[in-house]
DNA sequence: ACCAAAATGTTGATTTTTGTTGATTTGCGG
DNA sequence: CCGCAAATCAACAAAAATCAACATTTTGGT
């Protein structure tokens, strides 16, 4: 990670694309420089390279929303490809906000004829452009901090739908107070998604389970029987009471 | 894959058809250049080729919103900076769908304490994350090759904000005939996003100005005098009429 | 101030891309 | 079917970009 890092994708992706040379030249290094320092921006794949030029492959349309998301990213990748492989083209889902949520709209890109709710500006811009799929964005007022809206709308849009499966996520995991999250609101939501749907799927990253420094107080509502819950790592049996009769899914 | 690359498609997609003679004038390269890179290109049925032309292959109808955004992508750009530099930090705003409108809302992600409305999830999701920002989502279903919402909520959230600028766009523009797009619900959300704002800012590439191929029927409402037109070249006489008493700013 | 490690610049050999030339093919109107 | 002009293709030379190796500078810690 070099100290042009930043510099180098906020000029490829503002232009498109660059030559070595121009690019050197902007920065006033020398073109051997810019080689090193961005392959490994290649090889990770946030820019891509044709002799000549450096191009942006960052659609203009994905925000820099995800690529905040550092935290615990190949696991929460790992956990939305389960996500996708449980949904088959044509079911309905209600997806709450937080970045597994993020990331499982991305990987349901892949199915088609969805319909979905949620209250996640995110979520649903992710979706709605994917043909076929029906999309309803439940709100109307957005949270600054993660686009999503839990206004009294909100609600109403989200009880008149009835779907197949609700995705919920949570901050923590205790052993025994179960799934919980920071705000009220967030509980008041996923609620209302459960209620409407034959089943859940709850996607917790393995980190959640451990202890955390600031423990959020409240409790998401509990899962039924059958419902699904999708980590990555093999849950220590510590949280048997909360597992209790799901359907747990190790994500590789 | 070249440099050229997205440079050609863009050329080619925006035009329809180009002789290889003319694109390689229009790059500065030789038409053996052109042909070697094209031959990619036309294996893989990005476009197609007839002897002495390049054909696009994207449909007669208005490129999917996903296409449509690598269109003319430094215009839009240069455009939607300047929309950025004429919005200052606390002020309010309404922006509609449209590929220009998505790169003017990542533009003012740079401004701070915006209060936006509108009725595309994109432009929602893209601005509601900017901390300070307060963002209303208008509608409920989107639609899904743009993401954008022309219901009924739609119109009662836009109805009950009242905003310093109303940033709208088009897809042609006709000398006599004025701002024109494709349907009747884009024209309802621009005059309801018109009549709740102080001024209005219409942001068009200059591509629109060229005659198309499918001329879009709808007119946008007649702007006022002292509203803005935001373009990236300098506009032909015979447009004096659409253009009569705006303020024009040319984005660099 | 000193050393070691990391980052940067320089050079020259190597590879890839580009332009030019001339032969060949294609589309089209008699 | 023929001929013509435009378009295409093949091959080689020139130019540009890349890579590897080594020299130099900067950085961070003692």
């Amino acid at each position: 990670m070099s100290k042009y890092n930043t510099q180098i994708l906020e000029i490829v992706n503002l232009r498109g694309s660059i030559s070595v040379l121009d690019l050197a030249h902007e920065l006033r290094v020398s073109d051997q420089t810019i080689r090193r320092v961005v392959k490994p921006l290649v090889n990770s794949g946030e820019i891509s390279k044709v002799h000549g030029a450096l191009v942006s492959n960052r659609s203009a349309l994905d925000p820099p929303f995800l690529a905040r998301m550092t935290l615990n990213r190949s696991a929460k990748i790992a956990i939305a490809r389960d996500v996708a492989r449980l949904v088959k083209d044509g079911d309905s889902i209600a997806i709450d906000t937080g970045s597994t949520s993020a990331f499982a709209a991305q990987a349901l890109r892949e199915r088609k004829n969805l319909t979905v709710v949620t209250n996640s500006a995110f979520v649903a811009s992710t979706l709605a452009m994917i043909p076929g799929n029906n999309v309803s964005m439940a709100g109307t007022q957005l949270r600054d901090h993660d686009g999503a809206s839990f206004d009294r709308s909100a609600f109403e849009v989200i009880e008149r739908m009835q779907v197949d499966y609700a995705l919920l996520s949570a901050s923590v995991v205790d052993a025994t107070k179960g799934f919980l999250v920071h705000e009220q609101c967030e509980v008041d939501i996923a609620t209302a998604m459960m209620r409407n749907a034959s089943k859940t799927i709850m996607a917790v990253d393995a980190s959640k389970f451990l202890p955390q420094d600031r423990r959020p107080a409240l409790r998401q509502p509990d899962l039924r029987a059958g419902d699904y819950l999708i980590t990555d790592h093999q849950i220590s049996s510590a949280f048997n009471d909360v597992i209790g009769s799901l359907t747990v899914i190790v994500a590789a």
